[in-house]
DNA sequence: TTTTGTATTGAATAATCATTCAATATGAGT
DNA sequence: ACTCATATTGAATGATTATTCAATACAAAA
């Protein structure tokens, strides 16, 4: 039996597997929100940056709500994989992991006006949609435990006990999130540099032992 | 000459001043928004909501466009005002004012969910309107800068100069767009007074000496 | 009552856009 | 080369909606 590995083409592609031209939608998608806004975007404008045709884009995802949905999709998992790499990280003790998901929440990745304003277009839908709703939703939870769980430690290792973990990592997430709409605003005054440092020192005054937070 | 009060119709008002109509438009589209979100608000909607007919509401402001930016103004002008009384306010020592800006910022007329799912749409297309970013911005601006101020006097009295008068309404104002956002979400999880005692919760650990952060 | 100027209506218009689908291209298997 | 299944096109369709405007209601003055 012959296993040289054969070309396949995209017809042969189940659903849920990813081709090229269900990629290229979704970027320009993300793309065309982070230029002119969820209410601007038109699935015309979102096939031709993704040079593709009209007809396709709509053929490919069904609806346009499909496209959307599926763009903030990717979108969330993209930011799921970058703080599960943090947590699962065996190198990292709970200080260490602490000060890497601030750099991940604040990373030209992560943190840039084109990415933000795409999630904010989401989240400002998030009260009628509830498909978008439980998408953002389902991440979030995880992340507030995880991230509980994680400041736990760091209460434990450093004596901190006025602030309960659940305390410090609402504040933290609350900042993250108030940063990040605050990017929007002014990006320019709120820099990446500005958020970490704000941060940083938020927990540097909790943890006043821990040299670590600048 | 005869100075008794005389019936003032409508068309007798300048453009600045406002009408019955004039409210009532404004009102009906905030209400809208609020229900069905921005990219799904009509000015049939808003109209029928505000018992007027459709050509009249586009009359009355000119445009659609027009009429959101006034409903726009009209939400930034009463956020402003809940807190400009407050920072006038003689009676008050600063520590009095801090809480009565946190309990501002966490009240049933500010922080519903309504007027946030509003504030939030707005938000979304800051991006892309110059009009509406320099709406949310001019007054950021100065709410910021009043903050600041206040919290340096908080600072002097206590004693703190490890966190910045800066650093601190920074992290208070991010926290404050964070937990409305959040308050988007999940109202039943961030209650107002969740919200309230996390961010005194915050003020407590920097002011230990200060009973009144509760 | 009649006149006159303004307020308000609601139907018509024109533009935009998601969605559909018949037609065509593509490329693997025979 | 031919067949057939799938991929892709792009023009047509129908729905939605902001905007316009001629027609009407109204209320004050004469």
């Amino acid at each position: 039996m012959n296993i040289s590995p054969k070309k396949i083409s995209d017809h042969q592609l189940e659903d849920q597997e990813i081709s090229i031209n269900h990629q290229k939608l979704i970027d320009a998608t993300i793309e065309t929100i982070a230029k002119r806004g969820l209410g601007d975007t038109t699935i015309a404008q979102v096939a031709k940056k993704a040079m593709v045709s009209q007809g396709y884009a709509n053929f490919r995802f069904k609806s346009k709500e499909n496209l959307l949905l599926s763009s903030l999709k990717f979108l969330s998992d993209e930011y799921k994989n970058s703080w599960q790499r943090i947590f699962e990280d065996n190198n990292l003790d709970p200080v260490g992991r602490v000060i890497k998901i601030i750099e991940n929440d604040f990373s030209g990745k992560i943190a840039n006006r084109n990415k933000i304003a795409v999630w904010v277009s989401f989240y400002s839908e998030v009260k009628f949609r509830p498909s978008y709703l439980s998408i953002c939703q389902k991440q979030d939870e995880i992340y507030s435990s995880q991230m509980e769980k994680l400041i736990k430690e760091v209460n434990i290792l450093s004596n901190q006990s006025f602030l309960t973990s659940r305390e410090i990592s609402e504040t933290y997430l609350s900042m993250v999130d108030g940063l990040w709409q605050r990017i929007l605003f002014d990006p320019k005054m709120y820099s990446h540099v500005f958020c970490k440092d704000l941060i940083k020192k938020y927990f540097r005054n909790i943890y006043a032992d821990e040299k670590r937070f600048v």
